[in-house]
DNA sequence: GTTCTAGAAC
DNA sequence: GTTCTAGAAC
């Protein structure tokens, strides 16, 4: 009889201490994705170029034609992480990106940095200006290329040659990037919706010879 | 960052 | 009824 009820104690422990593990290792994934870039960095598929200093990769899900991001093997969580120091990186990926931008002539390109980024490593955005792109599908994806909350590569740099760092906007001033109605980046068109908005930017696409 | 989906909007 | 967005994800 006792040996029943250890049993089912034994049982019931284990049981328990699955559904702990199980629920630990969820926690876990559901915070990886932060991590993301750094398979993709070492994922052979998406590498564009790499020297000593970066990685260049295409981007896993693309907001346009072409999306390229430049990446630091140094580790650097994030633009609040820059300093002085970084000057000399922070110019080198601006060239690679402006060289990987020049390989496709056709296309008009941008290049910045978004102001609070979801994914851990900085991380140099090479983008071409058509956002088109079955990726590009939400509000806040537009706003986040087409707004100030997208912010120069060239500003970057110069913010951190006269102060050291970089100048970061508020709370405040992201929600109001994040909430800035859906405007064409190429004229004053408004959409309504998403949908509606990726219709309309087909009309500025160039038009094949 | 993406996926999924409830319920808002139409 | 369908389309679309916004918030949770353990």
């Amino acid at each position: 009889m006792s040996t029943l009820i250890c049993r089912c104690y034994y049982k019931m422990s284990c049981k328990r201490r699955n559904e702990d593990e199980q629920k630990k290792y969820a926690k876990k994934a559901a915070n990886f994705w932060s991590m993301g870039l750094l398979s993709s960095m070492k994922d052979p598929e998406l590498l564009m170029k790499e020297d000593d200093k970066i990685v260049a990769i295409k981007d896993k899900y693309p907001k346009a034609h072409y999306h390229f991001l430049v990446l630091p093997k140094e580790n650097i969580c994030s633009l609040a992480k820059v300093t002085k120091d970084h000057l000399q990186l922070l110019k080198h990926m601006d060239k690679v990106g402006q060289e990987l931008a020049e390989s496709h002539p056709t296309s008009n390109f941008k290049l910045g940095y978004h102001a609070e980024a979801s994914m851990s490593r900085l991380h140099l955005h090479v983008v071409s200006d058509d956002f088109n792109s079955t990726c590009l599908k939400t509000k806040k994806h537009w706003n986040t290329f087409t707004t100030d909350f997208f912010v120069p590569s060239s500003k970057i740099i110069s913010e951190v040659e006269k102060h050291g760092e970089v100048i970061f906007i508020t709370k405040d001033e992201i929600k109001k990037f994040m909430d800035t109605p859906l405007k064409c980046h190429k004229c004053n068109f408004l959409a309504k919706n998403m949908p509606s908005l990726k219709s309309h930017i087909l009309i500025h696409l160039k038009k094949l010879l």
